[in-house]
RNA sequence: GCUGGGGUGGCCGAAUCGCUGAGGCGGUAGCCUGCAGAGCUGCUUUAUAUGGGUUCAAUUCCCAUCCCCAGCUCCA
């Protein structure tokens, strides 16, 4: 199944497609940017989640190994508040948040990362990089007790985002407040404790206080990935600060390359707008869900767009997608239910056809458009041939199992009914049908019919006999 | 203000300096069917924001204009 075609990958730090070779050959590294589990997260977030399961589904298909590091952030000055606000430890705030991601992530069918490290975990790691950045003079201690990372002593410092320092706009979000810092882009690697932060703190080598926000990711991603590995994605906005900033204080302590390939997704809008509370347009997983759609069909729209491109996500599109699904499956269901005898050679062409552009397709900086269409091409073509009963039993299973290959990227069909356990009753109600349509009782037919489409159970009527499918919700 | 991305048919969304620009969804007509569903075929589809320029040839390159979006210190 491996094949030795590279995959191009559009790294940002070149701002260019490069062609992809891991550090050590057959396996990839990669570390993408959890959430933050302060509350549920957004389909925005997803987005981002499931491109990266996108990647991985791609590289495990090219026969890679991947390790891949996904890491919660569970202290911020959001959980914080949050904890707060519900008078609860910040535990048991952050692992509710954690359990309903975990939730979200499976119902899109986003295969597990390896590792979900979470950031109050490690604050060891993350002390032990502060001090090595301290005693390499690149970090210094400000007047409020805080540690801060010296943007000056770090060269490159702005290579990934493209932004040069001295062109930032100075102090246009920055808290005015913080007169400690040297420098207006310096950031914090530890912060000191106020009264604000309450009983969340710890007590380190560093002083009184909880970690900065980047130096979680630099802590966990060089712990079980090493001090140099693969890719690290994250979306768009992660790309300045948090992503330069991670290079900076990794690299600064490291001496190393941090990351090969940075990958960032684009953003989505809603209904042509920015997603946010205001505009009424933001929605959760659970919004949506609770709307009665099935995950699938919202994993099925967010990953038809090519990551880079900013997605407008819409309810038209989700009834589009769902029928996109729809059509895979009624494709799949017609495979395992094919009976015939003959063996067509155009089966092998259209076959091969399909993988090849398929495969070239993701090979492309993951280029989903264009796989799919493939894919929609080679059903078309297929139901043609299944049409004209042109495709052996033998022949159906085999490309059945391809297509399962081909969703072993996608994630899209799952595993689609075929009607096996039939419980007596409705088995009875099936029957009772066929008898009253061989009568030519068609009313008392097509109720039963009706009957059994509310009970979830759709009938179709084929020239070779009855068949039905479970209806998927 | 600075930096970057983008404007393709009813909707979503590919691709390419030239073989009359994929695919999905929707609508519609036909085949099939008792009907429906699924599927197939045709049509919708002389669709590349606007105006210039370069070129034998541009949707693709360049310039200008209009519009949308994003980043510019903790939002995927």
């Amino acid at each position: 199944m491996t094949t030795n075609e590279p995959i191009c990958l559009f790294n940002t730090l070149s701002r260019k497609k490069e062609t992809f070779a891991p550090i050590k050959e057959g396996q990839v590294e990669m570390y993408t940017c959890g959430p933050t589990v302060y509350d549920y997260a957004h389909i925005g977030n997803f987005r981002a989640f499931l491109f990266e399961d996108l990647l991985k589904r791609w590289l495990q298909y090219k026969g890679y190994k991947v390790t891949h590091v996904m890491n919660l952030t569970d202290i911020d000055d959001k959980t914080i508040k949050g904890s707060q606000k519900q008078g609860i430890p910040l535990r048991q705030y952050t692992d509710f948040y954690a359990a309903a991601f975990f939730e979200d992530i499976k119902a899109l069918n986003i295969a597990p990362a390896d590792v979900y490290p979470r950031a109050t975990d490690h604050i060891p790691e993350m002390v032990q990089i502060i001090k090595k950045l301290l005693s390499k003079g690149v970090a210094y201690k400000g007047d409020d007790g805080s540690i801060y990372f010296s943007v000056a002593k770090f060269p490159d410092y702005g290579k990934l985002s493209h932004l040069k320092v001295g062109e930032l706009k100075a102090g246009a979000r920055v808290n005015q407040d913080e007169y400690a810092k040297e420098e207006a882009q310096d950031f914090a690697l530890w912060k000191a404790w106020t009264p604000e932060d309450g009983d969340v703190y710890w007590e380190t080598e560093l002083g009184k206080g909880r970690p900065g926000w980047h130096i979680e990711c630099s802590a966990m991603s060089t712990k079980y990935l090493g001090e140099t590995f693969d890719i690290h994605c994250g979306g768009v906005d992660n790309m300045f600060p948090h992503h330069e900033n991670e290079i900076a204080q990794t690299e600064a302590a490291t001496d190393k390359t941090f990351v090969n390939y940075w990958m960032h997704n684009e953003h989505l809008q809603v209904e042509g707008k920015k997603m946010s509370k205001r505009f009424g347009n933001f929605y959760t997983l659970r919004d949506l869900l609770a709307k009665g759609y099935d995950p699938i069909t919202i994993r099925y729209l967010l990953i038809s767009t090519h990551y880079r491109q900013q997605f407008n996500f819409t309810f038209e599109g989700l009834e589009s997608a769902k029928a996109a699904v729809e059509r895979l499956r009624n494709f799949v269901r017609r495979l395992h239910e094919a009976e015939g005898t003959i063996a067509t050679e155009k089966v092998a062409t259209l076959t091969a056809k399909l993988e090849a552009c398929f495969s070239g397709s993701m090979d492309d900086d993951l280029n989903v458009a264009v796989a799919l269409s493939s894919v929609f091409d080679f059903v078309r073509e297929m139901n043609a041939l299944l049409d004209t009963n042109l495709v052996s039993k033998e022949q159906a299973a085999d490309i059945g199992g391809l297509m399962m290959r081909i969703d072993g990227v996608l994630g899209v069909i799952g595993k689609v009914e075929v009607e096996e356990a039939l419980s007596a009753d409705i088995d009875a109600m099936v029957q009772k049908r066929e008898e009253a349509r061989k009568a030519k009782n068609w009313k008392e037919a097509d109720a039963i019919r009706a009957q059994l489409k509310a009970m979830g159970i759709v009938l179709e009527d084929t020239a070779q006999g009855i068949r039905w499918h479970k209806e998927k919700k």
